[in-house]
DNA sequence: CGCATTTGACCGGCGC
DNA sequence: GCGCCGGTCAAATGCG
């Protein structure tokens, strides 16, 4: 896009995802490909005290259910209410930056100090229709099918492309300080991308859940400022469970699967006072109102943070609300 | 043998 | 209208 590297912003707010955002939601749990090593560092991201949190982990629902009101975070998000969603005020800590429109997420505008490298979202494209839909390009040319039928198949595809864009998902990103590139969530996941990123020497690597039907995707990538933080991104919500193989693990944290988008927002409020400096996730919208039986995905993380802090990084995105994990020793 | 990753190319949107 | 860039596909390759 554009000639100056940004940080990361979020072109699209989270408005359009409020349709698609339904409510429940798989959880993300988050543990490292390592889980030992991850573990051990598990950061307490939470030096604070937050309206009710004391223990080191908790999933996102046990949050809220300890503070009791999301509304209340997410008023203080501003999300709440549905129609106007449009940004968030950050409460207040104000550690956190209101994404969109600044740009500042990481630093703020120009100065942007810490990561202007990405571009997490990136507006172009996007998902569109975000998965296959979106592109679906189906066969490139090595087929070279295009025959006529198909070409309309390559591009013309996507139903989109009319009056109506790519709608997106809800995406909600956030940034870990961690050695592996890619955090174990507790779902499985298929690389199947890998990107240069302007303005950074790391690539940003793409995946898709490999559940069948599940849509969710997640870009990876590290800060070049700072390469021990890795900012992830998730799009879209899971439609199912953890797969069992992987719960052990991981799953050992899950999080009950729904979600409002008021829990949503209210995770990205204490994601934003739990981790404070350290962690920084912005939701996006949120969406109101989904389908009940949906759900949202969920996001967690984990790193290990034991020595850094994480500067002031503002992350980006739009919507979804983290998730804690809980974890035992 | 099956699955995940790698990698090069293409598509489509956006800015100029 | 052109070029840039993000995002995705799919064949090839590697690994368990």
């Amino acid at each position: 896009m554009s000639d100056e590297p940004r940080e990361i912003y979020f072109h699209d707010s989270f408005y359009d995802d409020r349709h698609s955002i339904g409510g429940g939601g798989a959880g993300f749990p988050f543990s490292s490909h390592n889980p030992s090593s991850l573990y051990d560092h598990q950061v307490p991201l939470m030096s604070s005290s937050g309206p009710g949190f004391d223990p080191p982990y908790m999933s996102f629902m046990e949050c809220l259910n300890g503070s009791g009101d999301f509304n209340a975070l997410g008023r203080a998000f501003g999300l709440s209410p549905p129609g106007s969603s449009d940004v968030f005020s950050p409460s207040a800590e104000g550690n956190v930056k209101p994404l969109v429109d600044t740009g500042d997420l990481g630093g703020g505008g120009g100065p942007v100090p810490d990561t202007p490298n990405s571009s997490i979202s990136s507006s172009s494209s996007e998902a569109g229709g975000d998965d296959e839909g979106g592109k679906n390009k189906t066969e490139q040319l090595p087929k070279g099918s295009e025959d006529g039928g198909e070409s309309s198949n390559k591009k013309g595809n996507k139903p989109k492309k009319k009056g109506e864009k790519k709608q997106r998902e809800p995406r909600f990103a956030f940034m870990t300080k961690s050695e592996v590139d890619h955090l174990e969530d507790g779902y499985r996941w298929r690389k199947y991308g890998q990107k240069a990123v302007k303005n950074s020497p790391y690539p940003r690597s793409y995946y898709r859940c490999t559940t069948q039907k599940c849509t969710v995707k997640k870009r990876v990538e590290r800060s070049f400022q700072d390469p021990s933080i890795v900012i992830t991104t998730y799009e879209g919500q899971h439609n199912h469970q953890i797969p069992p193989a992987l719960r052990g693990n991981a799953a050992g944290m899950l999080p009950p699967p729904m979600l409002t988008q008021a829990q949503m927002a209210a995770g990205a409020t204490y994601q934003h006072q739990l981790f404070g400096h350290q962690m920084h996730a912005l939701a996006g919208g949120g969406g109101h109102g989904g389908p009940a039986g949906g759900s949202f995905y969920p996001q967690a993380f984990h790193q290990q943070f034991h020595h850094h802090q994480i500067p002031d990084y503002g992350l980006l995105q739009d919507a979804v609300p983290p998730f804690i994990l809980r974890q035992q020793p």
